[in-house]
DNA sequence: CTCTTTCATGCAATCGCTTGCATGATTAGT
DNA sequence: ACTAATCATGCAAGCGATTGCATGAAAGAG
């Protein structure tokens, strides 16, 4: 176990102050050239490497993101975690990540985590039952910056990144009109979710448009699972009159309920066309390929990042940007069209 | 913006010195009960946050953890990485995460990073061209746990944690070997990663057992990319023996690969049986489902991660423990046999 | 050749917390 | 009642890097 090079060794073997070593490393203007140069290879000799803490105690900062999500495990949050990663690496950032399990008290918990460990910023989104956002004042109140992403609280103060999940929802629902379907059977989440609720009034809008009245029995409020999926395909097949079309708002449980609908000799799109959300990778493989929106994942975390660090840099003030709306897109696939 | 507490501003408060303000926080068995009730009310309602620099800097421990894995959009990772959070979190640790995106180059910055964060340990699961681990010896040097998982290297000196790759090699090509199945292609990763020259060596002692002559031409090295999947089922149709059975070694690819094969009119699994690998979820939504091994990710992180935590705490020494395997299993689908 | 700038560097305080050692106050032991 | 042991707390020295201000030397001005 080799002992720790500070700048002291450094300044003490070279006959320079502290202070001195101290700029030199961060580049600083005052410093010869010369001497930098110096100063960098002897570092490097010695095995130096900085001590974050210090550096951080004595600066009131820590380079560091925390990004709190409902749950690691799927999908869509990887590919926006992924997106993260890239940006925040490249500025010079760290990211630290955990997961609500999409329960409030977790979140909470882990947003005094990030509090404690003095995150430059946050990004953060909530889990599936959080209401208020008490819990986050502690960082307005400290001037942290709080970005929400993808599941967005509805509040003026913070700034969110969402696709426009209405568009999205009347697309995927004016899609399966267009073919002529006219019961089109909608199975989403906590309506209290920014997500959720938009992609019914997207649906809502689409149905309006197209004179087909709102049937509120054909609209359900499920956990999106994929034992979801199997029960609502049960339903189905046991309904009198059965619906023509089905947008499911996350394709691993309209995929469980397309199999399962299969199983039961329901024809796929014949029977019921559906359509899903997310553009999942199980979307392309199962048979028939689902319809689905495509949810820019690796974009949205990308720009997340990068606007939370143009802001931590001076560069751009996200006070200012209230929203910023990513393009998504519909997916013709199988399962809607042949 | 308000002003941060410090000890200090507690122990003046309530006429104690600092000292025993910090042990009272950090339930020193010295501090009477009364005083300590005191204090950490006091604590609360001014608002305290301990800062994690100062105390980092003093007691040189960090709390964190740094996990560097290849990809994190996968569905395998992020089970990985759900694990060790979870586990981590409850522990009181902190997690910091980035991926190689499989170059060593980005491996090495990152784990200089890692490094320089002064991170209490690492989770380590090398990218696709990782040769040399000299990037980790600086770890090993000051003494920091390094522990591999997955993508291990074959080294006495680290702790790692794995499936038993050679035996999941083996269930899967004795599988379709099993079902009467004699030409079995088998297309895998680079070899010099320990998962896919294990499962290589797995496939070969099935082969050896059914007495059938190994034939390298049925041995493909890829990068298990969906296009290789695409790639190899028009090689397949196009070969004038065609074989009869697949072994591939990641689901993704194995069903592009078969998907592919069924669009020109082969039958799986009459014409060619398949068999992939990870139970990602794609493998059972595809039609027919596909055979595969269940490689519980979700568990090798909690083990990681637990098995590293434990280290830290001296309850559990990793170095006498070289290898930790976990249990994987064949799961047996449509793709293979009806 | 003297006086003012400019340049390169050093001094020393500070960030907030921890901890070995010292100390005074209780309590226990005989 | 007197000494020893125990207890609760305080003192002060760090941990390593940063930075406003000061300083001595070199360069430029007249």
């Amino acid at each position: 176990m080799e002992k720790e090079v500070t700048i002291y060794d450094i300044a003490k073997r070279l006959n320079y102050s502290p202070a001195t070593v101290s700029r030199a490393l961060n580049d600083h203007p005052a410093i010869k050239l010369d001497t930098k140069d110096l100063i960098t290879s002897m570092a490097r000799e010695m095995g130096y490497r900085s001590n974050t803490f210090a550096s951080n105690l004595r600066r009131q900062r820590t380079n560091t993101i925390g990004v709190i999500v409902p749950r690691l495990n799927s999908s869509f949050v990887s590919s926006v975690l992924a997106g993260m990663e890239k940006v925040a690496n490249e500025a010079g950032y760290n990211l630290i990540i955990s997961q609500s399990l999409e329960s409030v008290t977790k979140e909470k918990a882990n947003t005094q985590t990030m509090f404690n460990s003095r995150v430059d910023g946050l990004l953060v989104s909530v889990a599936y039952d959080t209401e208020d956002i008490e819990h986050f004042t502690a960082f307005t109140n400290k001037g942290i910056p709080l970005l929400f992403f993808d599941r967005v609280i509805g509040n003026d103060q913070f700034t969110s990144i969402v696709i426009d999940n209405a568009k999205a929802g009347y697309e995927a629902t004016a899609h399966l009109l267009k073919l002529g379907r006219r019961r089109v059977m909608h199975i989403t989440g906590n309506l209290k979710r920014n997500v959720y609720a938009d992609r019914l009034k997207g649906y809502k809008q689409a149905l309006a448009e197209y004179g087909i009245p709102f049937d509120e029995r054909l609209v359900q409020v499920t956990d999106l699972s994929q034992e979801v999926g199997v029960e609502v395909a049960r339903q189905i097949t046991r309904m009198p009159i059965r619906p023509d079309g089905l947008f499911v708002t996350n394709d691993l449980c309209a995929v469980s309920c397309m199999t399962t609908l299969k199983q039961t000799g329901l024809s796929i799109p014949d029977d019921v066309a559906v359509v899903g959300f997310n553009n999942d990778p199980v979307s392309q493989v199962v048979n028939p390929a689902l319809t689905t929106i495509h949810y820019p994942g690796r974009e949205m975390g990308e720009i997340a990042a990068k606007s939370l660090i143009n802001h931590l840099n001076g560069l751009m003030d996200i006070q200012a940007t209230n929203t910023i709306i990513l393009r998504s897109e519909l997916i013709i696939r199988g399962s809607s069209q042949k």
